[in-house]
DNA sequence: GATGAATGAGGATTCATTCAT
DNA sequence: AATGAATGAATCCTCATTCAT
């Protein structure tokens, strides 16, 4: 059936990465509980049995996507902010991080904001891994600030930690339902000047 | 399971009420996609068919209960910043009614939070109407504080308004995926601190 | 959809017996494995969700037929047995019976000799019950001829009653399986002879 | 799990054999429909595939246990009766012989009492040519009997086959399906005493 | 001969919605 | 207005079989 040329014979990329790539935009697309996983394997250009083989079912390929991105958005963050010692200056990169890095891939940034919340379960599931992990990194980085006195001391980290949270999350979502186009990092001096300035 | 008393079979409450308040509740319990309508018939006490006669059909429970609550918030916001004339107060006020009516139903507020937001289509809708009246709100608090020289003048109003949106939606949902309970209004005054003064 | 004729207002049998009755006629065309429940719901002039309203399923069609005829076949059993006394004369009705029963419904005879059987599982279930009983039926009479010295000692009753079902359940199957017609019953008075008197 | 002895790379059992002792295996224990090829497979230590070259398919596999351990029940029953001549005595080892060599594999029982018969056109395959073979030879015995005036003339010799045979495969389908364990072949003398001597 | 990754047809079941009463 | 029995469209997943290596 497949033609036996050489091009063929080494697909530069895994049937995995394609199903996976194809889950998101097709989750993107249609939404998760809409989404068929026939559309996903028309998209992946594989049989509808072939993503059994790779994976354990249509949740399975939600999960694994955010899996898989937090893990490398955790390791690229950090790698950004290692070479940084100001509290300031991490917080200001780990802004920029989060805008950069879901404003270049939409239908991954639908995924996140939107088909990853469908349900409660799926949301304490999230929250209780990554997310905490996440809120972690940012904690750290304001009790750091605090104990160097750069920051305030009479703020909870951990509330500010789901503040910072909460503003980049808005920001990406509100991009992502926007007609407009835009660049999302563009805003991370804004933001970051909010955080760390204040209205006043 | 219902009392038969004369009472209980004319009801002081509204048909279309009791559905309502069932929809809320069943879909916070079950998910919007994993709610049957046959199971809000029962908590509502009637017939299946009946929600026809109320209501378009499942989707527009949730639109429903999604555009009154929202109208009846909005409604009652501007009612308590209408006495307050500095924006810094009405900031204050905006964060505090916020977390206290989300924190005071918590069925409603996984309503809020996680059902209302279960497709791109669905949370576009909300965005271009009803989320974005109460972000205008919010804006306007906002260019009142920078034409009277309060707040600074270098932070774009929409955006802060976003911002200060996602702040609150964030808590709303940690308090609500939170397993500890504590009264979600407590967290007014740190926030509104935050936004205000900032972390510096 | 369906006009309200007063023939079509009071269907002569009930939808639940239509249901059982093509099932019984589609498993015995089709097997059970291979049956659609689609086909069974056409053969009913039902819609498919329908048969769901009054079953759990395919597995719970097939229990049912079983348990229902089972039950039926021993009350009409006990009802013909009952007049008589002489054990000999009880084991040639229920040979009779057994042959005559299973000859009037060609449909149910395959149903019971081939569909009934299809798993360990199934044959278990069955046999602890209902089977059970129909063979303790049988032990009684012998048990009864032995008593009064009718019948010889040295065979042991439940063994006895085994052997009788065998005989039976397999000219039942023969029948089930042979391109002749013939009738069924009129086997009844040669198997009680060998089973009386023996091949000597 | 294998082990990479030189023997073990060159098993002394043929792999067309490993196959079949694995299916009948697998169909005891899962049921010939919901048993799976590729647990076959790894039963034998085969890949799925390797099935494919020495059968035509998982029918197939069903179809040869049964043709093949058919022949040589059959050879060694003829053997067991050529040295006895009397009708009565031939029962009598036919009688032991069936008991005995399905009492002596549970799985191979298993298969031959209740997979075998999972449906009505393999069940009639079989009966038209197997079975019928082994009818044949009972009936033989019968009218053996019959002429030299040890039987009763007054039976039909097809109609005593069908009836020893049906004694038989209940005797071992009881077992089969009994909690208890005993001894099959235990049961020959009191079977063989009732099809001689009859109840009375 | 042997492998096992890939295929893709096939079906039981659910549940939102309807409508005769 | 209210009922709830009936409808039937819609889809995830399994697994026997194939075939390139």
């Amino acid at each position: 059936m497949r033609r036996a040329t050489a091009a063929a014979e080494a697909p530069l990329i895994s049937k995995r990465h394609r199903i996976l790539r194809a889950a998101i935009d097709v989750f993107a697309q249609s939404g998760y509980f809409n989404a068929k996983v026939s559309e996903i394997a028309k998209a992946a250009g594989v049989a509808d049995g072939t993503i059994y083989l790779y994976f354990d079912g249509k949740e399975d390929l939600l999960t694994t996507i955010f899996r898989e991105h937090t893990r490398s958005y955790l390791q690229s963050l950090e790698r950004d902010m290692a070479p940084v010692r100001r509290a300031e200056d991490r917080i200001r990169i780990a802004i920029r991080h989060h805008l950069e890095t879901l404003g270049r891939d939409r239908s991954l940034a639908i995924v996140a904001q939107v088909e990853l919340r469908h349900s409660l379960k799926f949301m304490s599931l999230l929250s209780h891994q990554e997310v905490g992990d996440y809120l972690g990194i940012l904690r750290n980085v304001v009790e750091q600030g605090q104990s160097d006195g750069t920051f305030r001391r009479n703020l909870h980290p951990q509330l500010v930690a789901k503040a910072i949270f909460g503003v980049l999350d808005e920001m990406v979502t509100s991009w992502v339902l926007s007609e407009k186009e835009y660049a999302l990092g563009d805003q991370a001096e804004q933001v970051a000047d909010l955080i760390l300035n204040g209205l006043l």
